[in-house]
DNA sequence: CGCATAAATGAGACTAGGTGTCAACACATG
DNA sequence: CATGTGTTGACACCTAGTCTCATTTATGCG
């Protein structure tokens, strides 16, 4: 299995194939990030990490999203939250009690997708889908009431 | 057809309807959205209407979106956007050079959603799907290059 | 109508989330 | 060693939004 080091190994070799520089602060930018599997805000990051610039926090996470190694995503009120991404297109499943993130590879919008062209004319340039659950072990410990 | 005016008058009486004072702040935030059918952000309604509180224009948009009237929805860097609710659930597919706002109101997830529900055991709550788009008029005037 | 009272307002402080600037620094390369 | 590009961090600044609290106002009741 893969471990939290591994995680962190993984994105720094990726960021070197991308021309970019192992630094200090992005050494340990990635092993804070790599530690919480079940997303996370860059303030966490920063609080994490407070020797580093906040600057530069915010920097790196950019360009790992850049880089297509970390997703953004958005809670049911708009606020941001970043995970690790998994590897090509895919949604997420966030879990509303415990925040734990689930990445939903088949996407089932492409039919929905064709209908809006067809429908409107217009040309389908992106989208966003997220669900907020609550999940299998918070259905387990807080059970519908 | 309906009007600007039949519009702010529609909102008004549901916030009468909801148990809601109808101020002179009020009127002027309903009369000023109403004004925009492709959409807008908070701060511009502030702008548009520079005698009123700021903090009470944020209440009045949280207010008609709390009712159902008013829908928030997300760009794709997660910068927020309001615009007029239609009735019922639906999406929305945004052009990204004009920022218009089509509202889809056919929602084609619901098999996506019991997949996750299935494969995951987590009991899904919500869901957020926003389309990004180049709409026909935009597509018309600046064609794929 | 007049009044009580709860709802609403507005000024302004505050927060989170994020970008832009710029001088200083770190490296790699010739 | 010189030179140039990538990176850093302090800090100012920005948008989006909430909170407090003293003051005002809409509305229902007598
Ligand atoms: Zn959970
Ligand atoms: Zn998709
Ligand atoms: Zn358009
Ligand atoms: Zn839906």
């Amino acid at each position: 299995m893969t471990t939290e080091t591994d995680t962190a190994e993984e994105l720094l070799r990726r960021l070197e194939d991308g021309g970019h520089r192992l630094t200090a602060p992005r050494r340990s930018a990635l092993a804070a990030l790599a530690q919480r599997p079940e997303g996370f805000t860059v303030e966490e990051l920063c609080r994490e990490v407070p020797w580093a610039g906040r600057a530069t926090i915010y920097r790196t996470v950019r360009l790992l999203v850049r880089m297509g190694l970390v997703c953004k995503l958005s809670m049911l009120d708009g606020k941001p939250l970043y995970n690790l991404a998994q590897a090509g297109h895919h949604h997420h499943a966030i879990c509303l009690t415990c925040g734990s993130v689930a990445d939903v590879s088949r996407c089932g919008v492409d039919h929905l997708l064709e209908n809006i062209q067809l429908l409107t004319g217009s040309q389908v340039m992106g989208h966003r889908l997220e669900v907020y659950v609550l999940c299998a072990s918070c259905r387990a410990t807080a059970p519908q009431r």
